[in-house]
RNA sequence: GCGAGGGUAGCCAAGCCUGGAAACGGCGGCGGACUCAAGAUCCGCUCCCGUAGGGGUCCAAGGGUUCAAAUCCCUUCCCUCGCACCA
């Protein structure tokens, strides 16, 4: 940084964050302001998601704790109890490679960053209660994960389950399915290292959330704070399908189970098809080299190494049970192990991949429906030779049941082909075994004897023994730390060496918050039932759906075994913030060089610089790109704000009219009004750059009153204060100083937000002053009149006034007559017919208007505007005083005006 | 392919649920105030025409409902995201 230059000029005048931000941050500290306690009655709870330690803050979790810092606030300024903590996730591969790295271990170097972090956090002015600060790597944290465990079991939850899983050979551990991801040309690759994974044989620990399928996806249709598009996701991943499954036999292999959602086709079945797992299609390899050697290809191919209709014919037949047909049994790789039962009879007259592989294969293509008759579909035009039909319609060539709809025969065929309904979901069971050191021990021990054998309450946690740097799993490596007792039989035994998935210790931490310190649970039970759910869970879109989900699960679970009491979703509301892009409009990276360090702008420009920037740029849900133009604008915007609030502290108390009979203070005092009832809707609202916007033209108008001869001083001191209080939120540590600065009672930071009702008629009143201001404009321009001295406005007269009324309250078929039948208004004379006549022609789209009086009161409240912009004087008269000249031009709503 | 969300002025973007003013803001551009000047700041303007507040044309395109449509309904086109050999 340059000294000396004009900003920094700028900045010596004003006040210097430096010193402005610790300060405050210390007294809010000392004071406790963050602190909540324990018998808080039901708080609002407002939750940012804990980051993973990494040790460096970026710009996306600025915005993140940001956006729940600046509602945390506004909600303890309205007077709610505010619950809201911070922890770390602290447990992940990351701090292992770091550690093999730097030659240390990761909870050395998970702790550094955790410091780090603290202290990033605090400079950001972010106000926790860190009481209730939790670390997922602590013993005291992830013993109860060890614990939940255990009591998943006992609710057979936990299963130990071997499968074919997804394997990163750079992570050296397995992955959950949520945790592979789609790379380039479709290959699966690892969520975190982006390394092409592999799929392993191995045993492990399952939780079994299948369980929860169904009430995970209907609860989704009531998540209504929740966004669509994470619901939607979540349904995505959970995937039921409604359908039947039915038998088919084929000879020497007994019924295999099929899974359809279109059994209405079943008539229509001309061959049969097994996935290459299916135990049948394995079976049939042991004596058929041709379907092993296909087998073995499929297994082994890559994405779209095999053809779509690549498939071999086993020499076997199911009978098909409707027709009692025998048809011929397929391998075929597009049939898919996991998904319904792995096998399925194929249709190809009405599914597009079996229409497929049957003329690729050379096999019958029959229909069985044809459209029904209100189908935009004429039946003549449908050839299913050359095209599969895979709509809905009405059986045909379906033995006695011709005729019935799609939607019948699914029905009927349940019963009458002996099959049964059948729910399938996509979501497989979650796999928490991590063959990593740091995370948390699975409590499990194996014996010879007794085989899997838990660890006994008393005995957690199991903590984890020294990182050893090693190749593979550091705690296989831990030899005197794997062997134990087998506590069932004493025998030697061997302890789990797996580690949890991570997302385990996520699943739950928005519980220990409420009771970090208990020791003889996870959290307390009773407080949970008030405390929870979560009312505001603010984080990134990743999280859609393994976090969320897991956590969604564990919340149930947890209820089920009556730790919580009757909660069965954890967050109520929530938001994922939009990226933060760089200043070019990409996404931040490093090859880039766009990365912004939110340390250096701290630095440079203060935190409430960078937390007012951020909220302003746009609604949390949006990204936005950052802008160097922008933060100079907040910085500048900050330094206004206490510059105004200096002078006001400086000046002299003269009241102007102490009598309260001043039009002008009158204004500004409305103006107050409206701007913090604006902005407490807006805050409430997560609209925080709506909000910010409205407090930044009350700032314009209070310094442009301010300079004005004979400003009363109390209302512009009233105004700067509510400016401090509806800045507060997002800009702490100047809102702090300001309220300081004005002697405010007490910290800002537990001040009363401002009462936020509407003035009277305040959005009727300032269109009418907007109009006739636009107006007064437009024709300054248009005639071109050059320097104007006197400005007359004149409002229309009380019976135009009650003409407007009548005809808006009015439904008569002829207005006009109606109108003139009026004594009032007809003695108006051929005045009054016009007047009649344009209410007519817009009746229906008449606003509301103010009373005579009140719209004049209004417009003198407003006429200094006019004034100064002109440099003109002003006159405002009541229709009684205007010359009829003038006043005959006057609408309600719509003064007339004279430009001398 | 299925699903969700979108398309608003030169650019970014609000409004749409709950129909009623050429349509909030911001950026960029133009004019003015302040200044020796520049920057910053403040006040305006920024679809077209207009010497008294007027007129014309507008919210992806087309159609419909309505006294009245950016807003409601239908069709088409385009974008973004999620899921997908899903039986």
């Amino acid at each position: 940084m340059t000294a000396g230059t004009g900003e920094q000029r700028e900045r010596d005048r004003g006040f210097d964050h430096t010193e402005v931000e610790p300060k405050w941050q210390r007294t809010w500290d000392e004071e406790d302001v963050f602190r909540i306690p324990d018998d808080a009655e039901d708080p609002e709870y407002v939750l940012a998601m804990f980051p993973y330690t990494s040790g460096e803050l970026h710009m996306g979790h600025v915005r993140n704790y940001t956006i729940t810092d600046a509602y945390a606030r506004f909600e303890r300024l309205r007077g709610e109890s505010v619950l809201h903590p911070m922890g770390w996730d602290s447990f992940g591969l990351p701090a292992e490679n770091a550690a093999e790295d730097r030659d240390t271990n990761p909870r050395d170097w998970t702790m550094k960053c955790i410091d780090s972090m603290t202290e990033q956090f605090k400079s950001m002015g972010f106000g926790y209660d860190w009481e209730r600060e939790v670390t997922t790597c602590d013993p005291d944290y992830y013993r109860w994960n060890q614990w939940l465990f255990k009591r998943f079991r006992d609710e057979d939850l936990v299963e130990r389950q071997g499968a074919e899983l997804n394997w990163c050979p750079s992570c050296e551990t397995v992955l959950a399915d949520e945790q592979v991801e789609e790379g380039p040309g479709g290959a699966e690759i690892c969520w975190r290292c982006d390394t092409p994974i592999d799929h392993r044989e191995m045993d492990q620990w399952f939780f079994t959330i299948t369980d929860y399928a169904e009430e995970l996806l209907d609860c989704l249709d009531d998540l209504e704070g929740w966004p669509n598009n994470v619901r939607e996701m979540q349904r995505n991943w959970i995937g039921r399908q409604e359908g039947a499954s039915v038998a088919f036999e084929i000879p020497g292999h007994g019924d295999v189970d099929i899974f359809t959602t279109r059994l209405d086709t079943i008539y229509g079945a001309t061959y049969f098809s097994l996935a290459p797992g299916h135990p049948v299609a394995q079976a049939i390899a042991e004596e058929n080299d041709e379907v092993a050697e296909y087998i073995q290809e499929a297994e082994h191919a890559d994405e779209d190494e095999l053809d779509v209709t690549s498939g071999v014919f086993t020499g076997e037949y199911a009978v098909n049970p409707a027709t009692g047909e025998e048809i011929p049994v397929y391998v075929a790789d597009y049939v898919l192990t996991d998904v319904g039962t792995g096998a399925l009879y194929a249709v190809p007259a009405h599914d597009e991949r079996d229409h497929e592989f049957a003329e690729a294969h050379d096999i019958d293509i029959v229909q069985v429906v044809e459209p029904a008759e209100d189908a935009d579909v004429d039946p003549e035009d449908v050839d299913v030779q050359e095209a599969a039909y895979p709509e809905d319609g009405v059986l045909v060539d379906s033995g006695e049941f011709d005729g019935l709809t799609s939607e019948e025969a699914r029905e009927k065929f349940v019963e009458e082909f002996d099959g049964e309904h059948r729910t399938e979901y996509n979501l497989r069971d979650w796999g928490i075994s991590r063959q990593r050191y740091w995370g948390t021990p699975i409590p499990m021990i194996h014996c010879e004897e007794c085989g899997h054998v838990e660890v006994p309450d008393e005995d957690l946690p199991v903590e984890l023994p020294e990182f050893v740097h090693t190749t593979g799993n550091p705690l296989d490596a831990a030899e005197e730390w794997k062997s134990v007792e087998c506590p069932d039989c004493g025998g030697p035994a061997e302890r789990e060496t797996d580690t949890m998935d991570t997302f385990v210790d996520s699943s739950w931490y928005f519980l220990r918050f409420l009771s970090p310190d208990l020791d003889s649970a996870p959290f307390d039970s009773e407080r949970a039932g008030d405390w929870m759910p979560v009312d505001q869970y603010v984080g990134g879109i990743e999280h859609a759906v393994m976090h969320l989900l897991y956590a969604r699960f564990f919340t149930k679970v947890l209820d089920d075994i009556d730790l919580v009491d009757g909660i069965r979703e954890p967050f109520t509301n929530l938001t994922n913030q939009g990226m933060v892009l760089g200043a070019d409009g990409n996404k931040m990276s490093k090859s880039k060089g766009n990365g912004v360090s939110p340390q250096r702008i701290v630095d440079e420009y203060g935190a409430d610089t960078a937390r007012l920037f951020i909220m302003e740029a746009a609604q949390p849900e949006k990204e936005f790109a950052w802008s160097p133009e922008g933060v100079r604008s907040a910085y500048q915007f900050l330094q206004s704000v206490h510059g105004l609030a200096e002078e006001v502290a400086e000046g002299e108390s003269e009241t102007g009219d102490a009598d309260g009979e001043d039009p002008v203070a009158g204004y500004v005092d409305r103006e107050i009004a409206a701007t913090t009832a604006r902005a407490t809707e807006e805050f409430e609202a997560f609209r925080f750059n709506h909000a910010l916007q409205a407090v930044r033209d009350l700032v314009s108008l209070l310094r442009r009153y301010h300079e004005r001869d004979g400003a009363d001083a109390d209302t512009v001191e009233r105004g700067v204060r509510t400016v401090a209080k509806l800045l507060g939120p997002v800009a702490p540590h100047v809102g702090e100083e300001v309220w300081a600065l004005l002697d405010g009672e007490g910290l800002l930071a537990e001040a009363e937000w401002p009462e936020a009702d509407l003035p009277a008629d305040y959005d009727v009143a300032s269109r009418l002053v907007e109009n006739t201001r636009e107006d007064v404009r437009d024709i300054v321009e248009t005639v071109g009149i050059e320097d104007p001295e006197t400005i007359t406005l004149a409002v229309a007269p009380e019976w135009k006034h009650r003409a407007h009324e009548f005809a808006r309250d009015s439904d008569a078929d002829n207005l006009v007559g109606a109108l003139m039948g009026r004594d009032e208004i007809q003695r108006h004379g051929s005045d009054a017919a016009d007047f009649a006549k344009d209410l007519q022609a817009e009746r229906e789209a008449l606003g509301e208007v103010l009373a005579p009086d009140e719209e004049r009161a209004a417009l003198e409240r407003a006429a200094w505007l006019i004034a100064e912009e002109f440099e003109a004087d002003v006159v405002v008269h009541s229709a009684a005083d205007a010359d009829d000249d003038l006043a005959g031009n006057a609408q309600p709503g719509r003064p007339a005006i004279r430009i001398e």
